[in-house]
RNA sequence: GGAGGAUUAGCGAAGUGGCCAAACGCAGCAGACUGUAAAUCUGUUCCCAUCGGGUUCGGUGGUUCGAAUCCAUCAUCCUCCA
């Protein structure tokens, strides 16, 4: 049945054009445009709401801003009323990872998977709404299948298909190896679009192949053909690079608020509209405003990017934490002051010759430095200071005393404790 | 099953007997400046040490006065042929 924009109310009309509005937000490509605005005309004629899927690798629990890009066009779903599913993959995960360069990545236990999907669970409802989100295990029904099932699930996709996938053809043609059962994740992800019935799925930019075949697969096997949403893929703290954990440009949610607010600080100011338009939940209205603003030199770039480190903060940590990490970067970094929580670090006697020590050796023992070669060039660059004192004298004998405060850098402090 | 190629510091990548603790780029760290842990500029990046020393170039064992560089062997990866 197809739902005709004539039959519609008014207020028909103007509820799927605000869905569609929200729904465009910052994504960057909707594959098939006509089908996501039937899906939309469909929900809101009928008033049922849409199957948004989200599929999930359960090895990586830790997850930063990049990652919450599509969690939070999933919130704008559910905000506009739809339902989301969120599949873990403990099937594809057990089995290992379809981009194993050069190591195979280990295969996931039952118990680590149950283990990280309660992290993710955790995490991902600082963003989703739990009420409505169902969360699924894709073994459910991939494990059942028989080898038969596989092999006719598998005819469905050519070779010559497969290889369209960029990362596959790339790979192929430079001469990597890759190997058959890669070839089964896509067929697996699309899979469960096909189990779930999905109507929208969800993903990057670099998903786009997976989403399509989720397509693919639901022709063939005669379920209505989900809408694919794809969202660009932010740059992390470099601003070349895509954010992620080894490359180690992100901003993880679970981190101290003053880590999320100073490295919020770092991102070069170009990305800081992407930021606010992919990965905040500032409105679209305030996201113009902002916009013009800097464009016309009203608003300083500066005071944006500390408003950018506040709402990240304030998301994940709430308002007061957000406050508190705002002073302290205030405080050490436009003031150069110390902060009042620097962290204290026990000093044992059996360390100090009469209470003293060589300056080097002390901040290898704060863990300030990791080395005393490392120590020794800090001095000699001028970045140790002992009470706010800067001492440049790589042999320098110090005595140590309680509540000393010794500092490398802008941002490595401690309180000296004797014990 | 056969033939060939690759493996260098966190990553990428030079180096084919001494001048190699190993060019260069990225990333990192620090300093200056600033508007911020943006941008830009400068310095710096194996370990211990005052000079100096020690351990590195996939693993092991050789050749040599001397090896990242040559040989053997093992491991891993890739290509081509079957």
């Amino acid at each position: 049945m197809v739902a005709k924009w004539e039959e519609l109310t008014i207020e028909q009309q103007t509820e799927v054009n605000r869905q569609l509005e929200v729904i465009h937000r910052g994504v960057a490509e909707i594959v098939p445009e006509e089908d996501l605005k039937q899906k939309v005309i469909k929900s809101v004629l009928t008033n049922e709401p849409l199957k948004v899927k989200l599929g999930l690798d359960p090895s990586a629990p830790d997850i930063h801003i990049g990652h919450t890009v599509v969690l939070h066009k999933l919130r704008q779903f559910q905000d506009l009323g739809h339902q989301v599913q969120l599949i873990i993959g403990d099937f594809t995960g057990r089995i290992g990872d379809p981009t194993g360069k050069s190591e195979t990545r280990k295969q996931l236990t039952e118990e680590d998977v149950i283990k990280n999907a309660q992290t993710y669970k955790e995490q991902f409802f600082k963003i989703l709404d739990i009420e409505k989100t169902t969360v699924f295990f894709n073994s459910e029904w991939l494990a059942p299948l028989s080898f038969a099932d596989v092999v006719e699930l598998s005819a469905k996709v050519t070779v010559a298909r497969m290889l369209e996938r960029d990362d596959f053809s790339k790979r192929y043609n430079s001469g990597q190896s890759i190997s058959i059962h890669e070839f089964f994740y896509p067929l697996m992800q699309g899979y469960d679009s096909v189990a779930l019935k999905s109507d929208i799925e969800i993903g990057g930019t670099d998903q786009k192949f997976n989403l399509l075949m989720g397509r693919t697969l639901q022709k063939e096997y005669s379920v209505p053909t989900q809408a694919t949403v794809m969202l660009p893929l932010i740059e992390g703290l470099d601003g070349v690079k895509k954010m992620s954990k080894s490359l180690n440009n992100y901003i993880g949610i679970d981190e101290e608020p003053s880590e999320i607010y100073g490295k919020s600080m770092s991102i070069p100011d170009e990305l800081m509209i992407k930021y606010y338009e992919l990965a905040t939940d500032m409105s679209i209205e305030d996201l113009g405003e902002l916009k013009i603003g800097l464009e016309n030199g009203k608003v300083h770039p500066r005071d944006a990017k500390m408003k950018l480190g506040h709402t990240f903060v304030r998301m994940y940590h709430g308002l007061e934490a957000a406050n508190e990490a705002e002073e302290r970067f205030k405080t050490v970094f436009q003031k150069r002051a110390l902060p009042d929580d620097i962290p204290t670090v026990e000093v044992a006697p059996n360390h100090l010759d009469e209470g003293a020590l060589r300056l080097i050796n002390l901040l290898v023992l704060l863990k300030l430095q990791n080395s005393n070669g490392e120590a020794r060039r800090s001095i000699t660059q001028g970045a140790v200071r002992i009470n706010e004192e800067k001492i440049m004298d790589v042999n320098a004998v110090v005595n140590p005393k309680e509540g000393d405060i010794v500092q490398v850098g802008k941002r490595k402090f401690a309180k000296i404790s004797l014990t």
